[in-house]
DNA sequence: GAAATTACCGACTGACAGTCGGTTTGTCTA
DNA sequence: TAGACAAACCGACTGTCAGTCGGTAATTTC
């Protein structure tokens, strides 16, 4: 069980990266499973045996991109000490990688309405959200039984900065916002 | 032209209002205009008479939804004379409004990946995210040139905040979490 | 009363996601 | 090493759906 496993392995990878690529240029609706097979030169058949369908290749290509990020932002934030620092420093990191096409695309505007909120929110726990939340508690200044709603309203924040910012706004007023409004939100009251 | 005219602006009611049920019960993708036309009681080509397509019909339905819910959050808000608890109040508004599944389903979920950022955001414009904006302004505590952002980070809170709670989310909690947010943001620094 | 306009009809087309009964090709075991 | 087994891969086929188009009927306009 080598050769054979390996083989499938390379398909399933070389499928994942030529559908992220098609995702990110056209979006979920407009690429079709057609185009996929086009662009791979594998058969209708041969697909199917890897992937269940068109969401469960979303999905995979939405896990790709979700644990590329997280690995990112722990990168930029790795160092930083003072919590809210490292909050402040993440929230910009995820701001600036909001400009790849991928991200903006698959990650904020067709995931919720591919996968359902259900599921989404589920894969965000896992990554981006579940890093703020842990951020958030370390830094101290939001009470307890409010950590779960703040840290989803703070996500939503700054992913709404980073399509702003996506859609060509200006990165430096952006950031600058940012920061102003987390320093706002992260001082003990 | 008059008995005419109105025939027509009863069809076109009619096929809004069920679709409107029928997107918010279903969601875009899984609503067919086979759906739809068996509902209304309507043939292909009167459907196609009066809505372009299937995206228009959504955008109508939308355009309608967006247009009672500034109306009641106009409601909720008349008569709070201080700026920055007008925020508040309306805020809290939306939220409870999100309750309902025409707009969670419609509005936060759907109308961004059907439409497209770009004409999502333009409509929003004209709605909810404009009396935001103006809301903010005249509160007063944020700076000029960051007005643009921080509305739509707030927005981006919000409207997370009120899906959470659309979730089955604890009300309450959320609501609390909210005023604490908005406390926090709008004091001078 | 004729011409134009509007509401409405339904058969048809093309595109697409997903299925299914295969064949081929490595792998494991008796 | 023969033969069972499973995984990789194939492509014709099906069902569904959005959208088109050449109509008819009814009403308004001139």
């Amino acid at each position: 069980m080598n050769l054979k496993a390996d083989r499938g392995a390379a398909t399933r990878e070389r499928v994942l990266a030529i559908a992220t690529r098609l995702f990110a240029e056209r979006g979920y609706d407009d690429t079709s499973i057609e185009t996929v097979l086009q662009e791979t030169g594998l058969s209708r058949g041969a697909l199917y045996h890897h992937y269940a369908g068109k969401d469960a290749l979303f999905e995979a290509v939405l896990e790709a991109t979700e644990s590329a990020i997280g690995a990112r932002i722990a990168d930029a934030v790795r160092g930083v000490a003072d919590p809210a620092a490292a909050l402040r420093t993440g929230a910009l990191a995820w701001i600036r990688l909001a400009g790849d096409p991928v991200i903006r695309r698959v990650v904020l505007i067709d995931a919720p309405s591919v996968l359902g909120w259900e599921r989404w929110r589920a894969m965000e726990e896992r990554y981006s959200f579940g890093m703020l939340k842990a951020a958030l508690k370390a830094a101290g200044t939001v009470p307890r039984e409010h950590l779960d709603v703040y840290a989803h309203m703070l996500l939503g924040a700054i992913n709404e900065s980073a399509l702003l910012v996506a859609r060509g706004g200006a990165t430096a007023t952006a950031e600058a916002a940012v920061e102003d409004f987390l320093n706002r939100l992260l001082k003990t009251p």
